[in-house]
DNA sequence: ATGAAAGCGCTAACAG
DNA sequence: CTGTTAGCGCTTTCAT
């Protein structure tokens, strides 16, 4: 016997004595067929397990309903979250996601850049870009061929390209003014250093405003960058924090992982948080909740991010042009890693 | 301007004055062609910025160089790194995966068979299932359209699907008798209670073996059955062992969340890790090393199990009938949360 | 070395 | 209501 993947529409029609065009509109459910001959086709099609080509398909209508999302290479949960809230909305648009990974010490970006030949040989309706800023080569092959483009958890800069992302600065703004709220002035930030679109490090820019719409003078040793959002990152990154005399009375991680990290540090010093030390972390990731203590955070919605990109990605292949960027709430979500006093 | 990606390889042959046949061989390299002719039609391919429709190529050849991945909903870091895996090996081999998450809170597995309708549509030419049994009825569907198919990260029990994982049972032996060598007697397991293909739980079984072959009497109120392998499960579940008068000295806890989720258990028992309880956990997630104390843990090697498991698919995609199964080692990766009593 | 033509599986006019 | 036909973009004989 054929397998079942085999059978073509041809086959179908033979079958049921029929035109392959009579078999078409029934299985598309298109124009009027007389009851007879679709329950018969129809009976036919279940029979030899008929199983209609989207590559023909695809290949006449020019859709695919197969998008490209484009994830850097080890970034774990907070990825993984997002991808969550894509393949949730493609799959319940009928559509299928291509998981394509960056390796982002490549700095010319090779691997993107097959990526993206291949996701154009394959005629995919559109592409999500998460957390890194596009390089301007992979961007003008993307805009060479035309491909719709959402940029996921990170603002474009490129006037072209919408967007879905929180605001980091305001996010910043709300954890540092919460810490204040509870009492702290010795406040530390503890920030990636990789380049922003705009050149700021928008995490840090709010924790300065908010420093400031406070009356708070800023000490600039209570900035420490540090090269990435991981654990080690605040491992490390802590410890000049921490070994100083005058210890900063609460710490601002960027990221869950860092502030995990910071925890870690502080642990080895002998310094118990929250009670000798605040952290307030950035993300709300699974094991944000899971830490001890357990992380007091800026919640970002990831999930939702990933969902609402693929609603914009949508809209712009079915035609719109002027698609809106999103800027999505943060909110603190409280927890046990910051003392009031 | 057309766009890039609807200049066909007609336009090329009109462009250079040669027949599609022509560019066709000069584009795949087959067969002998002119110097000059290549030169010149290579020129316009670029100029023009020709890409090859890869849905026209499949329906000739019947090869997508695409495969479809399968993860259970809700499983973080645990699916996220074996999905790095596949996704390196895809990559390289220039296959692409679609992610297709399954809804394990779905007995009858409705989104699964959706999913593998939609593979099966686009001709996809493997697909790799992670973590859950396949199904009755998604297995029937797979076999009826001859579906290469791996599963990973738990063994199948259909002698016609190949698997790659680690062996549970000797894991859970290794990491009860690295308790058992440093001295611990009184040895309680956390392990979810969901059926496993042969109906066993083999981490229970190695549990049990490996204080059998240490001739340690096996106290039935050591074992506990939780419902899944989240930190709550794994929190809620050790609390019974905890307020008992006669309290383990050492859990061994089924996964590194419900490891952590013990510990949190204990913290707030009063109960240090691992001064006043040992306890080792399984997998070794990225987390384990984050947590305090650092996790003592069985490493399975989830990243190799990715990129091996395609491997496998591609060997059975390439006309290999029988292909092996293959068991990868753990190891016994020791931090801090295990004392020596 | 190159071209003409068939055909992969399907949809969409256009006839009947 | 149903069949015929012309492609979609490509690879692959078979000629030349």
């Amino acid at each position: 016997m054929k397998k079942a993947v085999e059978v073509s529409i041809q086959d179908v029609a033979n079958a049921a004595n029929v035109s392959i065009a009579t078999v078409s509109r029934i299985v598309n459910n298109k124009a009027v067929v007389a009851q007879a001959t679709r329950a018969r086709v129809l009976q036919i099609v279940e029979d030899l397990g008929y199983q209609p080509n989207a590559l023909a398909r695809g290949l006449l209508s020019k859709q695919t309903h197969t998008i490209g999302v484009f994830f850097p290479k080890v970034s774990g949960l907070f990825s993984s979250t997002i991808l969550s809230g894509v393949e949730d909305a493609t799959e319940s648009q009928g559509l299928c996601a291509i998981v394509c990974t960056t390796d982002s010490t490549d700095h010319s970006a090779k691997r993107t850049l097959k990526y993206l030949r291949v996701l154009a040989e394959r005629r995919v309706d559109g592409i999500l870009f998460a957390t890194e800023a596009l390089n301007d080569e992979c961007y003008s092959f993307i805009s060479k061929v035309k491909i719709p483009l959402i940029q996921m958890a990170i603002p474009s800069f490129r006037s072209s390209v919408a967007y879905v992302c929180c605001d980091d600065r305001q996010g910043a703004f709300s954890a540092v003014e919460y810490l204040i709220g509870r009492g702290h002035r010795d406040i530390a930030i503890l920030c990636d250093d990789g380049a922003h679109p705009d050149g700021e490090v928008p995490r840090a820019e709010g924790y300065k405003r908010a420093l400031k719409s406070h009356g708070i003078p800023l000490r600039p040793e209570n900035i420490v960058y540090v090269p990435g959002f991981g654990f080690q990152q605040g491992f490390e990154g802590s410890n000049v924090l921490l070994e100083r005399s005058q210890r900063p009375t609460a710490i601002f991680a960027s990221s869950d992982e860092m502030a995990v990290g910071v925890i870690s540090a502080a642990h080895q010093h002998g310094i118990r948080v929250p009670t000798d030390l605040s952290v307030i972390g950035y993300d709300d990731l699974q094991f944000a909740q899971m830490s001890l203590p357990p992380l007091t955070t800026v919640s970002q919605p990831l999930y939702e991010m990933g969902q609402k990109a693929v609603e914009l990605l949508l809209s712009q292949i079915r035609g719109q042009t002027q698609v809106s960027s999103l800027i999505l709430p943060h909110r603190i979500v409280e927890r046990a890693s910051v003392k009031s006093i």
